[in-house]
DNA sequence: CTTGCAAAGTAAGCACCGCTAACTTAAGTA
DNA sequence: TACTTAAGTTAGCGGTGCTTACTTTGCAAG
């Protein structure tokens, strides 16, 4: 909608492979992950149908790069949301589980390709490792609470389980599971008591 | 793999609508469910290319009929889960959780066409009506452990926060984020603790 | 028993897609 | 300035979703 074939003046593009990238998040957005195609991507920058293959070897490598790039987003989020609340205080949780949500929310295409293993994700541990990344600041956040190490398995559990909890709120959000019978009145409030509890159990 | 183009007699199929949906069944938790084609599952069950769409108005219709199934079959081990337990046990709560985990796992595809908004979801009340027919399920279990009725907003809140950690748990197990890092050594005692710590929470 | 109709199959074909191959342009370096 | 090579191009193959027009068949009314 926004930049429809900007005629190029030269033969080349100049930059193309970040210009596709935009052009692919956007159409995820809009009509999903498989509604997609690499000709419409490549049609947006004003390029032949075969040009992207200059840049990705394929389509799921095409959509690999978009889901990397917004793996980057997701964590600097979280990591900004965590930066904005006192260290160790369960808000500081709490507020990475608000922007994990606000993530989802605000782009759930993306998000859906971020997690959910789509074509050939395999061959790539390069997206395995940040997602662990991500996981990583929850850890700390929760190791910090706690006042235990890292590795410490009650603090793995305990992350793992808030986790849990806030990627499923997530999905069922993105995926409209909650219209009508179970709309959420307090979020924040929601996440909090959800961080105490799990935290504060035994 | 199993029927591969069994050459029927008649010129009439006779099964072909359910013959379809197995194949669909089939192929997207092979391929997932953007890597399966109605031509593919026309060819599996011995028919040409546009006999689907004498039964099915299109692509998406066909996975929604797929994903009816999967609800119906959902809601069946969730109720079988529960009944195997004492009501109003905590036990039961957690072995709803420990089917929908199982649901899950063994059918990865078919559980992210159930819940995952894909193409042309939103003409279909059928489906979201069976979606709340699941969640009924736990919703029930919950107020029998509270000794509370089924609208009371702890009753809803509290089966709300279980429902986003087990179907987010499951969603980690089904994409593999939990692979090398996080190996679950004890789910049922997983389940037990996190749905002890949310529904004793205040 | 025949007839006629609607349901359920077919083949042919359009537009689009992913991807490849062979070619062309242009930018940078020896 | 000549060569190499990255980054574009067009043309085209096979597969896909879906439509159209046609054919076969089961069934129900007369």
């Amino acid at each position: 909608m926004s930049d429809q074939t900007p005629p190029r003046s030269s033969y080349h593009h100049g930059d193309l492979r970040a210009q596709l990238i935009d052009a692919v998040r956007d159409l995820v957005e809009t009509h999903g992950p498989d509604g997609f195609s690499v000709a419409e991507a490549a049609r947006r920058a004003g390029v032949s149908s075969a040009a992207p293959y200059k840049h990705f070897r394929d389509r799921p490598a095409l959509l690999r790069a978009v889901a990397s790039e917004g793996m980057d987003r997701l964590r600097s989020a979280m990591e900004a949301a965590r930066a904005s609340h006192p260290p160790g205080s369960i808000a500081a949780i709490a507020a990475i589980g608000q922007a994990y949500v606000d993530f989802a929310r605000s782009g759930p295409g993306v998000f859906r390709l971020v997690f959910g293993l789509t074509e050939g994700h395999e061959e790539d541990p390069h997206l395995e490792e940040k997602g662990f990344g991500c996981f990583a600041v929850v850890l700390q956040a929760v190791a910090a609470v706690l006042g235990k190490s890292l590795d410490d398995p009650m603090v793995q559990s305990r992350a793992y389980t808030l986790w849990t909890c806030v990627h499923g709120h997530s999905f069922l959000i993105i995926d409209r599971k909650t219209k009508g019978k179970f709309e959420m009145a307090d979020e924040w409030g929601f996440l909090m008591q959800v961080t105490a509890s799990i935290i504060g159990a035994e």
